[in-house]
DNA sequence: CATTACCTGCAA
DNA sequence: TTGCAGGTAATG
Protein backbone atom coordinates (compact mmCIF):
# COMPACT_ATOMS: atom_id res chain seq x y z
CA UNK A 1 0.00 0.00 0.00
CA UNK A 2 2.04 2.58 1.27
CA UNK A 3 4.40 4.51 -1.82
CA UNK A 4 6.89 7.44 -0.88
CA UNK A 5 4.09 9.99 0.54
CA UNK A 6 2.61 7.39 2.73
CA UNK A 7 5.91 6.58 3.81
CA UNK A 8 7.03 9.72 4.24
CA UNK A 9 4.13 10.64 6.52
CA UNK A 10 4.61 7.79 8.62
CA UNK A 11 8.43 8.54 9.41
CA UNK A 12 7.45 12.37 10.43
CA UNK A 13 4.35 11.24 12.58
CA UNK A 14 7.05 8.78 14.24
CA UNK A 15 9.54 10.96 15.20
CA UNK A 16 8.46 12.96 18.11
CA UNK A 17 7.45 9.93 20.19
CA UNK A 18 10.65 7.89 18.96
CA UNK A 19 13.40 9.96 18.74
CA UNK A 20 15.80 9.78 21.66
CA UNK A 21 13.92 6.39 23.23
CA UNK A 22 15.76 3.15 23.74
CA UNK A 23 14.37 -0.19 22.63
CA UNK A 24 13.97 -2.42 25.53
CA UNK A 25 13.07 -5.29 24.16
CA UNK A 26 11.46 -7.30 21.24
CA UNK A 27 8.55 -8.76 22.95
CA UNK A 28 6.48 -10.10 20.40
CA UNK A 29 7.34 -11.65 17.12
CA UNK A 30 5.17 -14.03 15.76
CA UNK A 31 5.84 -14.15 12.01
CA UNK A 32 9.59 -15.11 11.87
CA UNK A 33 9.49 -14.76 7.66
CA UNK A 34 9.28 -11.02 8.54
CA UNK A 35 12.77 -10.47 9.81
CA UNK A 36 14.98 -10.77 6.34
CA UNK A 37 18.16 -10.02 8.14
CA UNK A 38 19.42 -10.80 10.58
CA UNK A 39 18.19 -14.30 11.53
CA UNK A 40 15.19 -13.46 14.28
CA UNK A 41 17.20 -14.41 17.35
CA UNK A 42 20.20 -12.24 16.77
CA UNK A 43 17.39 -9.25 15.07
CA UNK A 44 15.84 -9.27 18.40
CA UNK A 45 19.32 -9.67 21.08
CA UNK A 46 21.01 -6.91 18.97
CA UNK A 47 17.69 -4.35 18.65
CA UNK A 48 17.52 -4.90 22.90
CA UNK A 49 19.12 -1.77 24.69
CA UNK A 50 19.38 0.35 21.28
CA UNK A 51 19.13 4.15 21.62
CA UNK A 52 16.44 5.59 18.67
CA UNK A 53 18.23 8.65 16.96
CA UNK A 54 15.09 9.54 14.86
CA UNK A 55 13.19 8.69 11.45
CA UNK A 56 13.97 8.84 7.95
CA UNK A 57 12.68 7.20 4.95
CA UNK A 58 14.33 5.92 1.67
CA UNK A 59 12.36 4.70 -1.39
CA UNK A 60 9.27 3.16 0.36
CA UNK A 61 11.69 1.77 3.57
CA UNK A 62 10.47 3.43 7.04
CA UNK A 63 13.92 3.66 8.31
CA UNK A 64 15.04 4.35 12.44
CA UNK A 65 18.65 4.89 12.43
CA UNK A 66 20.10 3.84 15.75
CA UNK A 67 23.38 3.85 17.93
CA UNK A 68 26.63 2.26 17.01
CA UNK A 69 25.80 2.23 13.36
CA UNK A 70 22.48 0.48 12.93
CA UNK A 71 19.05 0.29 11.15
CA UNK A 72 16.15 -0.47 11.50
CA UNK A 73 14.50 -0.57 7.90
CA UNK A 74 10.45 -1.68 8.00
CA UNK A 75 8.91 -1.69 4.61
CA UNK A 76 5.34 -1.96 4.87
CA UNK A 77 4.44 -3.53 1.63
CA UNK A 78 0.95 -3.92 0.73
CA UNK A 79 -1.11 -3.54 4.35
CA UNK A 80 1.37 -3.06 6.68
CA UNK A 81 1.14 -0.21 9.21
CA UNK A 82 3.10 1.25 11.87
CA UNK A 83 2.42 2.94 15.38
CA UNK A 84 3.31 3.64 18.84
CA UNK A 85 0.81 3.33 21.44
CA UNK A 86 0.70 2.81 25.52
CA UNK A 87 -0.78 -0.62 25.83
CA UNK A 88 0.71 -3.34 23.38
CA UNK A 89 -1.69 -4.84 20.82
CA UNK A 90 -0.73 -8.20 21.58
CA UNK A 91 -4.65 -9.06 21.54
CA UNK A 92 -4.76 -7.84 17.35
CA UNK A 93 -3.91 -11.14 15.94
CA UNK A 94 -2.39 -9.20 12.62
CA UNK A 95 0.21 -7.21 14.72
CA UNK A 96 3.68 -9.17 14.15
CA UNK A 97 6.38 -7.15 15.49
CA UNK A 98 6.42 -5.35 18.97
CA UNK A 99 9.38 -3.21 20.54
CA UNK A 100 8.74 -1.72 24.12
CA UNK A 101 10.45 1.55 24.75
CA UNK A 102 11.93 2.64 27.97
CA UNK A 103 9.21 5.40 28.48
CA UNK A 104 6.60 2.13 28.73
CA UNK A 105 5.28 2.90 25.21
CA UNK A 106 5.30 0.24 22.11
CA UNK A 107 6.09 0.83 18.75
CA UNK A 108 4.49 -2.21 16.62
CA UNK A 109 4.18 -4.07 12.97
CA UNK A 110 0.92 -5.06 11.86
CA UNK A 111 0.33 -6.57 8.34
CA UNK A 112 -2.36 -8.81 7.39
CA UNK A 113 -1.03 -9.72 3.94
CA UNK A 114 2.68 -10.59 6.17
CA UNK A 115 4.15 -8.95 2.98
CA UNK A 116 5.81 -6.36 5.42
CA UNK A 117 9.58 -7.30 5.76
CA UNK A 118 12.01 -5.98 8.69
CA UNK A 119 15.72 -5.94 8.23
CA UNK A 120 18.33 -4.47 10.90
CA UNK A 121 21.57 -3.40 8.80
CA UNK A 122 24.71 -2.14 9.65
CA UNK A 123 26.20 0.57 8.21
CA UNK A 124 27.31 -1.64 4.86
CA UNK A 125 23.59 -3.18 4.89
CA UNK A 126 22.40 0.04 5.25
CA UNK A 127 24.73 1.47 1.89
CA UNK A 128 23.44 -1.79 0.42
CA UNK A 129 19.76 -1.00 0.61
CA UNK A 130 20.31 2.81 -0.43
CA UNK A 131 22.48 1.42 -3.63
CA UNK A 132 19.64 -0.76 -4.66
CA UNK A 133 17.59 2.85 -5.27
CA UNK A 134 17.25 5.20 -7.62
CA UNK A 135 17.33 8.48 -7.14
CA UNK A 136 14.83 10.04 -4.51
CA UNK A 137 12.42 12.26 -6.61
CA UNK A 138 11.81 15.18 -4.20
CA UNK A 139 15.33 15.52 -3.50
CA UNK A 140 16.80 18.91 -5.05
CA UNK A 141 19.31 17.17 -6.79
CA UNK A 142 17.05 15.35 -8.60
CA UNK A 143 17.08 17.61 -11.38
CA UNK A 144 15.01 17.44 -15.08
CA UNK A 145 18.50 16.36 -16.52
CA UNK A 146 18.64 13.70 -13.92
CA UNK A 147 15.05 12.32 -15.37
CA UNK A 148 16.22 12.85 -19.13
CA UNK A 149 19.12 10.08 -18.54
CA UNK A 150 17.07 7.94 -17.01
CA UNK A 151 14.62 7.65 -19.84
CA UNK A 152 17.76 7.66 -22.38
CA UNK A 153 18.96 4.94 -20.87
CA UNK A 154 16.19 2.40 -20.38
CA UNK A 155 14.46 0.71 -23.04
CA UNK A 156 11.21 0.52 -21.80
CA UNK A 157 7.46 1.96 -21.42
CA UNK A 158 7.14 4.62 -18.76
CA UNK A 159 4.61 2.98 -16.66
CA UNK A 160 6.87 -0.10 -15.48
CA UNK A 161 10.31 2.17 -15.99
CA UNK A 162 8.60 4.29 -13.05
CA UNK A 163 7.33 1.47 -11.27
CA UNK A 164 10.63 0.22 -11.27
CA UNK A 165 12.48 0.97 -7.81
CA UNK A 166 15.99 0.60 -8.94
CA UNK A 167 15.73 3.46 -11.60
CA UNK A 168 13.52 5.77 -9.41
CA UNK A 169 12.87 5.73 -5.90
CA UNK A 170 9.42 5.84 -3.92
CA UNK A 171 6.49 5.78 -6.92
CA UNK A 172 3.99 2.69 -7.09
CA UNK A 173 0.86 2.24 -8.68
CA UNK A 174 -1.17 5.27 -7.63
CA UNK A 175 1.49 7.71 -7.59
CA UNK A 176 3.01 6.87 -11.85
CA UNK A 177 -0.67 6.81 -12.66
CA UNK A 178 -1.14 10.01 -11.54
CA UNK A 179 1.97 12.20 -12.64
CA UNK A 180 1.05 10.52 -16.15
CA UNK A 181 -2.06 11.87 -16.27
CA UNK A 182 -0.21 15.23 -15.38
CA UNK A 183 2.28 15.02 -17.64
CA UNK A 184 -0.09 14.44 -20.11
CA UNK A 185 1.84 10.83 -21.32
CA UNK A 186 0.26 7.62 -22.31
CA UNK A 187 1.28 4.75 -19.88
CA UNK A 188 2.96 2.40 -22.81
CA UNK A 189 5.20 5.31 -24.21
CA UNK A 190 8.55 4.56 -24.63
CA UNK A 191 10.85 6.51 -22.34
CA UNK A 192 13.03 7.13 -25.03
CA UNK A 193 10.42 8.32 -26.93
CA UNK A 194 10.31 11.64 -24.91
CA UNK A 195 10.65 14.96 -26.33
CA UNK A 196 12.56 17.16 -23.76
CA UNK A 197 9.25 19.20 -23.42
CA UNK A 198 7.53 16.08 -22.60
CA UNK A 199 10.74 14.93 -20.26
CA UNK A 200 10.12 18.48 -18.46
CA UNK A 201 6.72 17.95 -18.18
CA UNK A 202 6.66 14.29 -16.52
CA UNK A 203 9.52 15.86 -14.02
CA UNK A 204 7.49 18.23 -13.28
CA UNK A 205 4.36 16.10 -12.58
CA UNK A 206 6.37 13.36 -10.26
CA UNK A 207 7.08 16.28 -7.88
CA UNK A 208 3.93 18.11 -8.01
CA UNK A 209 1.62 14.89 -7.57
CA UNK A 210 3.83 13.52 -4.48
CA UNK A 211 4.27 17.05 -2.60
CA UNK A 212 0.44 17.13 -2.94
CA UNK A 213 0.33 13.72 -1.51
CA UNK A 214 2.48 15.00 1.32
CA UNK A 215 0.55 17.71 2.05
CA UNK A 216 -2.26 15.53 2.40
CA UNK A 217 -0.49 12.92 4.68
CA UNK A 218 -0.91 10.30 1.60
CA UNK A 219 -3.65 8.09 0.23
CA UNK A 220 -5.98 6.08 2.00
CA UNK A 221 -7.71 3.54 0.04
CA UNK A 222 -8.42 0.79 2.59
CA UNK A 223 -5.64 -0.26 4.99
CA UNK A 224 -2.84 2.77 5.06
CA UNK A 225 -3.09 4.96 7.85
CA UNK A 226 -0.96 7.68 9.33
CA UNK A 227 0.89 6.62 12.15
CA UNK A 228 -1.27 8.47 14.84
CA UNK A 229 -3.98 5.86 13.06
CA UNK A 230 -5.75 8.71 10.77
CA UNK A 231 -6.72 7.99 7.77
CA UNK A 232 -4.37 10.27 4.97
CA UNK A 233 -6.84 12.85 2.30
CA UNK A 234 -4.79 12.53 -0.70
CA UNK A 235 -7.27 9.91 -2.37
CA UNK A 236 -9.74 12.99 -2.72
CA UNK A 237 -7.98 14.76 -5.22
CA UNK A 238 -6.91 11.64 -7.29
CA UNK A 239 -7.36 12.53 -11.45
CA UNK A 240 -7.30 8.94 -12.75
CA UNK A 241 -6.46 6.35 -10.04
CA UNK A 242 -9.55 4.43 -9.73
CA UNK A 243 -11.73 6.67 -11.62
CA UNK A 244 -12.31 4.70 -14.62
CA UNK A 245 -15.94 5.80 -16.17
CA UNK A 246 -15.71 8.90 -14.19
CA UNK A 247 -15.05 12.26 -16.27
CA UNK A 248 -11.15 13.30 -16.68
CA UNK A 249 -11.01 16.09 -14.55
CA UNK A 250 -9.19 18.41 -17.78
CA UNK A 251 -11.06 17.48 -20.35
CA UNK A 252 -14.14 15.24 -19.39
CA UNK A 253 -13.75 12.06 -21.41
CA UNK A 254 -14.51 8.62 -19.28
CA UNK A 255 -11.36 7.56 -17.40
CA UNK A 256 -10.69 4.26 -18.82
CA UNK A 257 -8.28 1.50 -16.77
CA UNK A 258 -5.97 -1.87 -19.10
CA UNK A 259 -3.18 -3.65 -17.85
CA UNK A 260 0.09 -2.50 -18.40
CA UNK A 261 3.02 -4.28 -16.71
CA UNK A 262 0.44 -6.34 -14.85
CA UNK A 263 -0.76 -3.71 -13.33
CA UNK A 264 -4.39 -1.94 -13.10
CA UNK A 265 -3.62 1.27 -14.89
CA UNK A 266 -5.76 4.28 -15.20
CA UNK A 267 -5.69 7.26 -17.97
CA UNK A 268 -7.76 9.56 -20.26
CA UNK A 269 -7.82 8.63 -23.53
CA UNK A 270 -7.84 12.03 -25.34
CA UNK A 271 -5.30 13.64 -22.75
CA UNK A 272 -3.03 11.28 -22.67
CA UNK A 273 -2.99 10.05 -26.68
CA UNK A 274 -1.42 6.74 -27.51
CA UNK A 275 1.20 7.34 -29.90
CA UNK A 276 3.13 5.15 -32.86
CA UNK A 277 5.41 4.05 -30.64
CA UNK A 278 3.37 2.42 -27.83
CA UNK A 279 2.17 -0.75 -28.66
C1' DC B 1 8.89 -9.11 -20.80
C1' DA B 2 5.42 -12.19 -18.57
C1' DT B 3 4.13 -15.27 -14.86
C1' DT B 4 4.09 -16.87 -10.24
C1' DA B 5 4.54 -16.61 -5.48
C1' DC B 6 4.09 -14.46 -1.15
C1' DC B 7 -0.73 -13.66 2.25
C1' DT B 8 -5.32 -12.08 3.73
C1' DG B 9 -9.64 -9.59 3.39
C1' DC B 10 -13.09 -7.85 0.87
C1' DA B 11 -16.31 -6.90 -2.96
C1' DA B 12 -18.52 -8.58 -6.89
C1' DT C 1 -16.72 -18.68 -5.22
C1' DT C 2 -13.83 -15.94 -7.82
C1' DG C 3 -11.06 -12.20 -8.62
C1' DC C 4 -8.78 -8.34 -7.14
C1' DA C 5 -5.69 -5.20 -4.23
C1' DG C 6 -1.33 0.11 -2.89
C1' DG C 7 4.72 -4.20 -3.47
C1' DT C 8 8.60 -6.92 -4.67
C1' DA C 9 11.53 -10.99 -5.69
C1' DA C 10 12.15 -15.04 -8.08
C1' DT C 11 11.54 -17.56 -12.02
C1' DG C 12 10.65 -18.87 -17.35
Amino acid sequence: MPELPEVETIARGLAPRVTDRSIVAVVHLDWERMVETPAPPDFSRLLAGRHIAGTARRAKWLLLPLDAGWTLALHLRMSGRVGVSDAPPLDDPHTHLVLALDNGTTLWLRDPRKFGRARLLDAAGMAQLDAAHGPEPLDPAFTNECLARLLRRHRQRLKPLLLNQRVIAGLGNIYVDESLWHARLHPQRAAESLSAGECARLHAAIRHVLQRAIEHEGSTLRDYRTSSGSSGSNQHFFAVYQRSGQPCPACGTPIERMVVAQRGTHFCPRCQPACSNTA
